[in-house]
DNA sequence: CATATATATCTAACCATTTAGTTAAACTAA
DNA sequence: TTAGTTTAACTAAATGGTTAGATATATATG
């Protein structure tokens, strides 16, 4: 067996970063075995030795992914049981995934379009094991029981909040243009306070 | 030349329908034009006798969706100068266009994970004819001045808008299971006015 | 009206390339 | 010696696209 000492980078990694690029720039059906191979300076041969077939090194993509979101989640939102500081973790949390993990909007996206079968269960799971589901909810009827938020459905706001947040750092590539964003950087920064406030304003009896 | 009566399916029809349903369904790069001969019945040199290409066929379907996207906007929303009629007739365009036309939703999404070249300029073009980018500017910034309206910025406000309107159509294959909506149709009627009333409690000043 | 002609529509068979995946042998380190 | 790692060359199938010719229809002409 070849040692591997620990600063080199193993040859599956290699592949596995260049095929999280492919993947994202092509899709699944797009990407080329050739191109993974040539970027990540091995030989061809060497993706079938260590993932079998393109499918399951995109699932290896896709795992690598979500286990990395899923770390991201661990250390950035806290068992917080005051709902505008956890709405605003919540905020900066998408914020962050879908603008520093450039590689993984294409990739949801496309997943999305055909039907999300590859994400939907290690989504569910990570967020009924935070406990995000039971939580929002509670502490959204909480506020309607106490008088402090106004009448609604809690589960149709709590989807308008994710969509706030999510909606445009998956579509900037067209918004920008439609709209005329012309600072996208900034315009991002600004994007987890502002929509905190809008969801919150649109939530507090008056 | 061959006389097409009127009520007859032209083969060329026959191919736009049936690229739609593949491309929706694969993408560009995993549709197949074979399958597509075979869906329209036709000899496969006929797709590529009234189209050229399978590129130019995907520009085809894309132009198509447009143009009735396009047409439906002129008879669903109307000069209304009354933000909340405004705002209403846009959640309702928005559910429409993306739960109708189901085709056209995985159709987006593949394009705007590759950039969403395609579709840029048409959107733009489209929404500056219409003129929603300049009078839904002018509308919230003039409830901002009025008094009606809180501080905030009204670009962002806008796009969160958007985002609450759209992002549950486009996700909803994921966004069901994660959040355990049974009843999908309902959920969905329930969305505009839902929408709206966040927004604008969201904005009213109190 | 009949015939010739140009033009649009359609088909079966074909082709050049690309592509995912394989193989058998070589190399490396414990 | 053993077991993991790497390579060059190879293959079978799939795929986008082509071709040469057939068929039908409109139009012009005598």
């Amino acid at each position: 067996m070849k040692r591997k000492i620990i600063e080199e980078i193993t040859s599956a990694q290699k592949i596995l970063e260049a095929a999280r690029k492919e993947f994202a720039r092509h899709g699944l059906d797009g990407a080329r075995v050739d191109r993974i191979a040539h970027k990540a300076k091995v030989n061809k041969a060497m993706i079938y030795y260590h993932f079998h077939s393109k499918d399951n090194l995109y699932q290896a993509v896709i795992d690598d992914h979500l286990s990395q979101i899923g770390s991201f989640i661990e250390h950035t939102i806290s068992e917080e049981p005051n709902i505008e500081k956890l709405l605003l973790q919540l905020a900066y949390f998408y914020n962050e995934i879908l603008t520093k993990r450039e590689d993984f909007v294409p990739i949801f996206l496309r997943e999305l379009a055909t039907g999300g079968e590859r994400m939907r269960m290690a989504f569910k799971k990570m967020i009924t094991e935070k406990g995000f589901h039971t939580k929002l909810k509670q502490l959204m009827d909480r506020g309607k029981e106490s008088g402090q938020f106004r009448e609604m459905d809690s589960l149709q706001a709590i989807i308008s909040f994710l969509g706030m947040n999510m909606y445009y750092p998956l579509t900037a590539s067209v918004i920008n243009t439609v709209w005329e964003i012309k600072d996208e950087k900034i315009f991002r920064e600004k994007r987890p306070t502002e929509v905190v406030n809008l969801f919150l304003y649109g939530l507090i009896k008056r």
